[in-house]
DNA sequence: AAAACAGCCTGCGTGC
DNA sequence: TGCACGCAGGCTGTTT
């Protein structure tokens, strides 16, 4: 699901909650998700202080007093469900994980809800992932880049070492598909299908276009439309389809902004009324979104 | 070596 | 209403 600015939206909003906190509580629900846990996961984590968030790509870093970094990833369908705990105490024969809220109603558990943290804030955050294509590990903190999941990660696409140059000399010679080149993380890091999209259309660059060709001009075109779609996306807190929830519980709003993403047989804004229609492709097994007419 | 593909999972919307 | 099918924001390991 969620892409570079959501997973910098969701990471932003639980600074807000774990920052300078220290975790009081860890449940761990199952094994792992797309890999297994750390087996001494919870005993990691809980007594740490939590010093401050970072993100790299779309993974998430939780930086502990204790030199580590609990390493997290969304995958496509993981959110981050922030709730405030009451005093209360949850009564006997309550159901496994069920909790009191600040009403000091009783809550019965998310489904899917693998992981959850509780601070001495008095918040409690759960990790729900249902596809469980999500991931948690931990990493030395001064280590993090060397982690095998970080380390052949490409620029930041809003740094500003993100260049036209650096995408050209990332990009070489590659004979695939433009799309499919800034779908690879080594290329550029963070972007997903629907970024993808909408920063070629902002671009006016067909999907269907050999990456080696996307150079010079057209590079220095694309460059600023993949920092443009992205900086606006996170100034409106993300998009929320189906799965994605800030953790306060806000819904992002950027995707009413998505000007091809998911408009199959719409007229684009730039054609207006002499549009052809927006079309859906099929490329790498990944549905793209483009106008013919306006992307070359 | 680079590029395509299958696979990991569940949930939801659509059409019959 | 029930069921089968297609589709979904990601990434990895394997095959071609």
């Amino acid at each position: 699901m969620p892409e570079l600015p959501e997973v910098e939206t969701v990471m932003r909003g639980l600074a807000t909650v774990l920052e300078g906190s220290r975790i009081s509580r860890v449940a761990v629900n199952r094994a792992g998700m797309r890999w297994p846990f750390p087996v001494d996961l919870a005993v990691r984590l809980e007594g740490a202080r939590v010093l401050g968030f970072a993100r790299r790509a779309k993974y998430m870093l939780m930086r502990l007093d204790t030199g580590q970094s609990a390493l997290i990833h969304l995958g496509m369908s993981g959110r981050m469900v922030a709730r405030r705990l009451g005093v209360a105490p949850v009564p006997r024969g309550a159901a496994q994980g069920a909790y009191s809220d600040a009403r000091g109603h009783n809550q019965p558990p998310e489904a899917h809800e693998h992981l959850v943290i509780e601070n001495d804030a008095g918040w409690r955050v759960g990790f729900v992932d249902p596809r469980r294509f999500g991931s948690v590990d931990l990493v030395a903190t001064a280590a993090e880049g060397a982690h095998r999941l970080l380390r052949d990660l490409g620029p930041e696409p809003l740094e500003e070492a993100f260049s036209a140059a650096a995408l050209s000399a990332r990009i070489g010679a590659s004979r695939t598909p433009i799309k499919s080149a800034l779908l690879d993380q080594r290329v550029v890091a963070g972007l997903g299908n629907i970024y993808v999209c909408e920063a070629l259309f902002r671009a006016g660059i067909s999907p269907r276009r050999l990456a080696y060709t996307v150079a010079g001009a057209r590079a220095a075109k694309l460059v600023p439309a993949i920092k443009a779609v992205l900086a606006e996306s996170i100034a409106a807190g993300g998009s929320s389809l189906r799965d994605y929830v800030r953790a306060d519980g806000e819904l992002g709003v950027f995707q009413e902004s998505f000007l091809v993403y998911g408009r199959e047989g719409e007229a684009c804004i730039k054609c207006g009324a002499a549009c052809p229609g927006i079309r859906r492709i099929v490329q790498a097994g990944r549905s793209t979104f483009f106008c013919a007419r306006q992307q070359r």
